[in-house]
DNA sequence: TGAAAAACATGAGAATAGCTCATGTTAGTG
DNA sequence: CACTAACATGAGCTATTCTCATGTTTTTCA
């Protein structure tokens, strides 16, 4: 942890030169591809790079195995996201939680429509290897901390209340519901569920005002 | 789904005498402890049956595989936990939400502490293989779908409103909100910290009780 | 510009995992 | 006691993960 995350860990090497940018590229949607077709079990490192186009070993230049390819989709799907909701509040600018909340999870269910592979490992802890030991991948658990650091920084000053450590805590929590609802939603109907979307939204104004 | 779970998917065959029972319950066990100490990707089915100390046969005789293996110690855990929270609840009747949540909260929060491998798996989906293909397992994909039936034959009539499909349905989101918080009250803290549980008890209050 | 350094590319193959199945043993049953 | 169903076993086939020695391309800078 003494060094940030994006020089260390998920990936082996990152990529310096554009032709290898490329094929790191391509090795990250060949794996979200092939996730929304066989699952997380049947992944193989053999799969993604032959639908990559690249030989095995290019692959393991980069990533450290599954587990690092994983996280670096999940890292890859985080900036999408941020990217994306920063521009929508820039151009939308919600004054209150309702609007802010809307926007947020509106995001999220359009990249779960649009993005390969969203849907199984958004923005990470896929394998839960939150084991004790955590012998790899220091940086992947708490993925969904980074979010909410993101989220902070983006909006933190709507979220109620004076105490402000309360609040920063409050933002992950919702965040983790949000997740875990949406997930849920998109679970029982592909395109979403959108009684649960909204009973997502719902959860999430209420407990976010109250403070 | 045209048969129950209990005697398909999950598990190839049901040990039906004493020695072969012991042996399924000696390799839930070994991997439950497992899953504890190296994390769902480094889980080998070859491990566990050493750990269990039964020939790797033998767990293939039982299981399908790993998938199934988790599958079954979720369900295990599903029926633990069921068991716990009926038995407090028939000491305790609570009348009102708060009592119920409260009491719901505290007994997964003890079992995240008491049973190896519940943060991992707690009921299920862990590997989240509910890609379009979803070639296998039927069943463990909608596990939580498991849990808030079993709690709704439970408690559904101490949740608000006429409307009691959407009381179902507040109990499930409610469900996946507590899994979600819990999941990460104990990756910050192994004991679970206290903070993130309490917040986890008020926005299920709140949410469950403006019905 | 030219040569040293750094980044990148490759795939055979060692180590290991998932899982099967043929063969044998034990427990229930009439 | 014979007969059947349940159970036990592990060598071994197939497939996967990941390494590494060797070679190529790009960048750097004296």
């Amino acid at each position: 942890m003494h060094v940030p995350a994006s020089t260390e860990g998920i990936v082996r090497r990152r990529p310096v030169q554009r032709r290898s940018q490329e094929r790191f590229d391509r090795i990250l949607d060949a794996c979200a591809r092939l996730l929304d077709e066989v699952g997380y079990t049947a992944l193989t490192t053999k799969e993604v790079a032959r639908r990559a186009e690249v030989p095995i070993g290019t692959l393991y230049q980069f990533f450290p195995g599954i587990d690092g390819l994983l996280g670096a989709l999940a890292e890859r799907n985080l900036e999408h996201f941020m990217d994306r909701l920063t521009r929508r509040m820039e151009a939308e600018r919600p004054s209150d939680i309702t609007g802010m909340v809307d926007l947020a999870v509106e995001e999220y269910v359009a990249m779960h429509r649009a993005v390969p592979g969203f849907g199984v490992v958004d923005f990470g802890a896929v394998g839960r290897e939150d084991a004790p030991s955590m012998h790899l991948l220091d940086s992947v658990l708490e993925n969904n901390a980074a979010v909410a650091d993101r989220l902070w920084a983006l909006l933190g000053d709507l979220i109620g209340g004076t105490d402000r450590a309360a609040a920063r805590i409050s933002l992950h929590v919702a965040l983790e519901c949000a997740d875990a609802v949406l997930r849920l939603a998109f679970r029982s109907d592909p395109e979403g569920d959108p009684v649960l979307i909204a009973e997502c939204k719902r959860l999430l104004r209420g407990y976010l005002s109250e403070g």
